[in-house]
DNA sequence: GGTGGATAGATTGTCGACAATATAGTTATT
DNA sequence: AATAACTATATTGTCGACAATCTATCCACC
């Protein structure tokens, strides 16, 4: 016996995390057509693993698709990224709550170093805070939640989508010393066990982006 | 020109929506295997669209698929349900929010007649009201918060969870005249535009059933 | 010249067959 | 008798071809 969970690796997989990664990273532009033969040629395999592909991307709201017409990559509007963070601030302030109260006191004194590495990354080179570093700190708090569907829905979902929105608008952006100042309050509410606290915190904190980047793109 | 939207139903559409239902209404058991041969055979079409229609449930998490071994229609635990119910709390909550600042004045009025269409079964029959007026209701609401990917959320994906718990752990019971004056108290906040209000009382309502469910189930 | 319909090309939807992998049953060895 | 390896069977993953549908071009007609 070698690894614990040893889940295969389908061709589909493969290709669908290559055309997740080529889309996000912009590869493919946002609002292209994905012909299903002209990918099949691209990578290599039949028509039928793309399809799947495909489809595994319209689940994650990346492509939108008509039947007998297509596939489109999703068009980026301010209208979509703002409804996106509106469900981002519902579901992640859930997470914290959760958090709060789900997660171990191990964990949570894992947070609290991850947020000092963070403090010492912050005065060097800002980059990699927002880069990385911040997408680690909300990560343990989705994970910490305990919950497999708030998991599911933002780890898989919603993510892909706000890095696509982020990387293909150029939201890299400051905000940097505010941020870490609210990721230590959350931090501090999650210690607490205050689940109010830290969903509120939570919720503040993803507002503030949302209407920092609202004020930056129009 | 006949229709404005003339979506065009395939043959996996089709083969989706009939397995969805004989899932949720547990025509196929919580649990069992889904094996793609059988289902082909069983609904007269080819493997590709039965395959096709499998990744559409396992979007919805309605089954749960592992390479090379085949899907499961997933098993319906208590935990589950609670871990929904949390995610419905937070996202039916943020939709009464955006729903007071987004219905307009006649959305508003229509769902105030429909309220009072309500009012009048309670009186009568007790079981139309919760089965397809209460979900009625919420769909509004959820609709009215003009944000696609909550709609998209909610409608195609945790109703359809909720409903199979719901028709198979037989979760009829009582609860329709409070329920119906939280109801009232979530329009009359929508109405006024007092969207923290309508967030709030909205999370409540769903926190309540959730309790009520519990102490029902253990 | 503009509009409507027919035709040709291209794209997606569906199918049956083959390849790769997992599962169950059997045999051989300790 | 228990375990391990091997074989046979069944199921899923992948492929190429055909059918159905859409799109663009051209022609007839007003």
């Amino acid at each position: 016996m070698i690894a614990f969970t040893e889940q295969a690796i389908t061709g589909a997989d493969k290709t669908f995390f290559q055309l997740r990664s080529d889309i996000v990273e912009g590869e493919i532009k946002a609002g292209s057509k994905l012909s299903e033969m002209e990918l099949s040629t691209k990578y290599g395999v039949s028509r039928a693993v793309v399809r799947e592909a495909i489809n595994r991307l319209e689940s994650c709201h990346l492509v939108e698709r008509k039947p007998n017409i297509g596939a489109r990559v999703v068009a980026l509007t301010l209208e979509g990224l703002i409804q996106l963070y509106q469900v981002r601030e519902s579901l992640e302030g859930m997470a914290a709550r959760l958090a709060a109260k789900n997660m171990t006191d191990t964990e949570i004194e894992d947070l609290k170093v991850l947020l000092n590495s963070h403090f010492q990354e912050v005065k060097g080179s800002q980059t990699y805070y927002q880069e990385a570093g911040d997408v680690d700190f909300h990560y343990r708090i989705i994970v910490g939640s305990k919950n497999d569907h708030l998991i599911s829905m933002l780890v898989n979902g919603l993510y892909h989508l706000i890095r696509m929105y982020r990387v293909q608008l150029g939201m890299a952006g400051p905000r940097v010393s505010t941020a870490f100042e609210e990721h230590k309050n959350i931090v501090q509410a999650i210690s607490n066990r205050d689940e109010e606290l830290a969903e509120m915190l939570m919720r503040r904190h993803i507002l503030y982006s949302k209407q920092n980047i609202e004020a930056r793109l129009r």
